[in-house]
DNA sequence: TGTACATCAGTGAACGCGCGTTCACTGATGTAC
DNA sequence: TGTACATCAGTGAACGCGCGTTCACTGATGTAC
């Protein structure tokens, strides 16, 4: 519909599963230029440009498509935060850098991330409820947060996970508002944003002369 | 169609207003009962028991009625935190009774939550954007906060109104993550994680022997 | 006191739309004999 | 080498649904003369 290319051919003989990802990459492109609400399984047909019964040949559901673009995402918020941390030694630093990684892949993908922990799935079929994707990135975080030294006195302090998990609510705050109240006017600054709550809820002290801001 | 009453007749003559009270009730309980998505101009017409046509007597728009709907939840609110804070002098407990508030509010109306925070109503028709509710009651949260006293030296200190834009920012995620994700193993005490939030955010120190705990 | 008219509150049928899902099918390509 | 058959990848028409919105209308009640 699209781009009108005459007419598709079938994938050869038992390359059906190419549909599949094909399917998966509109769906993405789709959840990331219209937002979630812009999925349907006939738009995404629409957009591979195949008759919207195909669908059904790789999901059973219009549900478990989503799941799959919810598994896309979560692969592409690894990355993000992967990429935004590697080569960085000082833990503190490299606490912070995945943590602003976060709230970029947020802002950057909005339609992604309002699929991924909004009210778009249904709570049953979202991550955060077995040893997924969610919970991992969870005990990530908090083995971060344990590794930077910290200035309180060690009576005072949370135990990690529990700074995790109030960090990782925090993110969501940041990010889930700048996305839907866009007109709110934020602070221009994203990363001091994360940097200033991050700080202040774990108790973890930067480095007196931190490398270069941002 | 919910309670067969026969007809419904005509409000009388002057009286025509009453029915927009009525539609608003009507959406606001569908709202709170099936969430934001439930709300749709022939779902709040047959609450009523009226033609769907009748909601143009009095909103130009679906649009219209969600907004009138919003409205209503930010007196709700505003209610739900005045009820909270009334009688308590202690400006740091009267900071967390707020806080501690506007969570529950969100948790006992997600419906409206949704609506109001979240992404269901178009950006320029939100709060947030003129001098509106929600702006003005960052102000009365950033008053809140700076009345309380502080842990840090002076030089140390953000402003309020950063500081109001952090709790606020932290709220949201703490509600709207409990509402989206109802599955996680969020820890059972909400006021406990809202207190230690807004404490740790702010900087702000209890007083030793506080009152009960909630 | 009677009547024409205006106003008000609300109705009912119809429109076109996109949606998820079903069903029976088509056409190409491989395989068994 | 030829043919029957199975399998695979994908199609197209149709279903019923709820939606927002439009249009011309109805019936009661007030008001002017």
């Amino acid at each position: 519909m699209d781009t009108e290319q005459g007419r598709r051919r079938s994938n050869p003989r038992g390359q059906g599963a190419l549909l599949r990802d094909e399917i998966i990459d509109a769906a993405s492109a789709l959840v990331a230029q219209t937002g979630a609400d812009g999925l349907s399984l006939r738009s995404v047909a629409r957009r591979v440009g195949v008759a919207a019964t195909s669908i059904y040949l790789h999901f059973s559901d219009v549900q478990q498509l989503k799941v799959a673009v919810v598994e896309v995402g979560f692969v592409r918020l690894d990355e993000y935060r992967d990429r935004a941390s590697d080569g960085v030694t000082d833990p503190v630093e490299f606490l912070l850098a995945r943590c602003r990684a976060y709230c970029r892949f947020a802002l950057d993908h909005p339609g992604h991330y309002r699929l991924m922990f909004g009210p778009g799935l249904p709570d049953s079929l979202a991550y955060g409820a077995g040893a997924t994707p969610g919970r991992r990135a969870i005990e990530q975080l908090a083995v971060s947060i344990a590794r930077c030294p910290r200035a309180k006195p060690a009576a005072e302090r949370a135990e990690p996970l529990r700074l995790a998990l109030a960090v990782w609510t925090m993110l969501h705050g940041i990010a889930s508002l700048r996305i839907d109240r866009p007109s709110f006017p934020w602070p221009a600054d994203l990363n001091e944003t994360v940097d200033d709550a991050v700080l202040r809820l774990t108790g973890v002290a930067r480095a007196r002369s931190g490398p270069a801001r941002h």
